[in-house]
DNA sequence: GTTATATTTAGGTATTGACCTAAGTATCTG
DNA sequence: CAGATACTTAGGTCAATACCTAAATATAAC
């Protein structure tokens, strides 16, 4: 594949991984640490820590470490590239859908 | 990691690779089929089916075989999931967010 | 200043992913 | 029916991913 990945690419990766989403849902609801994020978690703290890494390399989220402490935020932009690359694709085949007529396209569709 | 991915989770790896994301924009347009699918890319026919294969499997797109020629089309309810989980999350950090400036706008009134 | 807490680093394993070449099968075309 | 076309199957390489345990570091609390 490509050298460096690009954001979009890092960005439906890190989706795509069902403990990530859930560490993205959490922190949806407010910041929070490395140990309160891995909590819900059957799973070794180093483990967890590297979907820590993949979300923050994403841009999903941003961190902070104060004392002894990291803390987790979410960074909204980023998502925004997920959502816009998913509302053109709809944009494209719903404007296709328009020119066609529907049931000219239900009938080729059956006829295959 | 998971026995069997869901729904969700293949959606998303589907969509984290360039080439995928090149050919659902192509499905967009119109359906078709493997070789015109294959054209653009720069990548041996085999290599490229497998890509064809995660996306049908991710339930992105259908296929269906006539003659020698399979052709490929968009099945968009799928993308839905992605963009309804989206949705969501920008709903709870939106919430929070306005939680947040509620928050501030008291304590500045009452400093007032 | 010792002990507890919150990560972080180091290093190892097993599986999956993204590519390849070579050879096979099925359908169409002259 | 012979050759071309459109995939498909088989099998191999190499890197990345998702886990793990054990040990190190840095800060906080007694």
């Amino acid at each position: 594949m490509t050298e460096v990945m690009e954001p979009i690419d890092q960005v439906f990766r890190a989706l795509s991984d069902p403990t990530r989403r859930q560490v993205l849902a959490r922190l949806s609801r407010s910041p929070a640490s490395v140990s309160e994020l891995a909590q819900p978690f059957d799973m070794a703290l180093p483990s967890f820590v590297q979907h820590l890494r993949v979300l923050e390399e994403s841009g999903l989220v941003r961190s902070a470490k104060r004392g002894r402490v990291r803390t987790y935020r979410i960074a909204p932009q980023r998502m925004k590239l997920a959502e816009d690359w998913l509302a053109e694709q709809r944009q494209l085949w719903e404007r296709r859908l328009d020119q066609l007529d529907a049931y000219l396209l239900e009938l080729k569709e059956k006829s295959e």
